[in-house]
RNA sequence: GCCCAGGUAGCUCAGUUGGUAGAGCAGGGGAUUGAAAAUCCCCGUGUCGGUGGUUCGAUUCCGCCCCUGGGCA
């Protein structure tokens, strides 16, 4: 059947893959206003290690939730869904072509396929169930979660700490479990845009993690070192924050910390990225209707995609959604 | 040159009183509903350094050789 709305982009991929600069290319082809979909660079102050784009960049190129959480704060899928939707009203308004782009697949699936209706987090209680795991262990907050809401102690390992600190904390909020509220769960609202799947991604692993290799050192000579200890010099921010658990992140931390040698940190921060980019990658696999533009060497020096790969995205764009 | 300690999975190591071996990490696959760059689940055949010998059977015991540390000359 026809479906008249206009038609967003959602450019996807693993990290260091290329997506930030295919996604400029396309957005001065299309004259389209770019929308980040990334958990990491969403905080100020992030910027090396994020592999946010330059100010210079975003000067000429503004994407629209970036810099929008201090390090202290968090976000959500959730409050994404909302922000995404309100920015392609506006761009839509202003007459440019909504462009996601970004690595957060978490974010892109609960824009398209939509959220339940859910409290927000609640601190408090959150840590008032660490203090019950700490002291009985996650399979007794498991067994507590097997009380109230069988359905999800079912599906949630008990060792998911995560994902059980979750459930028990809906349960606690709303009297109610979150099994029920995913099962109520209305199908979404339309989205302003239909969407078009894109994804970008070396052909060969191994030429991923070469280049996430090859970044990371990258990082380190632009100063990420100095950039991590601005964020510790502050004093209120921790390793149980998102933005310090973050990929390459968190072992800096540890290594200004010293729980971690230098090339320890070095080796264990590119370790993690490598391990990101896996699950990333495992998103998108089953991801249905998407479009792979694979990309090959481009030669040693950068990962500025050749123009042979923005001449190709175009060419997608202007066929027909597969 | 001699003495000692090692050589077992990509890496670090455990182990087999002789019946061909298993952890952590790495790597691979999967899950993913207000932390998602997070969190969790599953996956381990490798000439047990080489070569002779003893033995029904050797990665395990013995001899010789090679390699890596450390010590003595």
């Amino acid at each position: 059947m026809r479906d008249d709305r206009p038609e967003a982009i959602c450019l996807m991929g693993p990290t260091a893959a290329g997506k930030t600069d295919l996604a400029l290319g396309l957005a001065d082809a299309l004259g389209a206003g770019i929308i980040s979909v990334d958990s990491a660079q969403i905080y100020r102050g992030m910027d090396i290690g994020t592999a946010k784009p330059s100010p210079d960049v975003l000067a000429r190129h503004p994407h629209a939730l970036i810099d929008i959480r201090d390090p202290s704060e968090s976000y959500s899928a959730a409050e994404f869904r909302a922000d995404a939707i309100r920015l392609m009203h506006e761009q839509l308004a202003a007459g440019r072509r909504p462009l996601l782009v970004g690595g957060t697949m978490l974010y892109f699936r609960v824009l398209e396929a939509g959220i339940a209706e859910l409290p927000a987090a609640d601190p408090a209680l959150r840590s008032e169930i660490v203090s019950l795991a700490e002291a009985e262990g996650w399979p007794e907050v498991h067994r507590q979660l097997a009380q109230v809401d069988p359905a999800s102690a079912a599906r949630i390992h008990p060792t998911d700490p995560q994902r059980l600190q979750r459930a028990l904390e809906v349960y606690r909020l709303t009297g109610r479990a979150l099994s029920d509220f995913h099962r109520e769960q209305a199908p979404p609202e339309p989205l302003p845009c239909s969407l078009r799947w894109l994804a970008v991604a070396p052909t060969e692993r191994a030429e991923l993690h070469r280049r996430i290799e090859l970044r990371f050192h990258r990082m380190i000579e632009q100063g990420f070192l100095d950039e991590v200890r601005a964020l510790h010099a502050r004093g209120d921010l921790h390793p149980g924050l998102p933005s310090v658990r973050s990929a390459g992140y968190r072992q800096a931390w540890e290594h200004l910390e010293g729980r971690l040698t230098y090339a320890g940190m070095v080796d264990r921060a590119i370790i993690a990225t490598r391990q990101l980019a896996k699950r990333q990658l495992t998103w998108l696999r089953s991801w249905k209707e998407l479009e792979w533009l694979p990309v090959d060497q481009q030669g040693s020096a950068g990962f500025k995609p050749g123009d042979d790969l923005l001449q190709e995205a175009l060419k997608r764009l202007a066929t027909a959604r597969i």
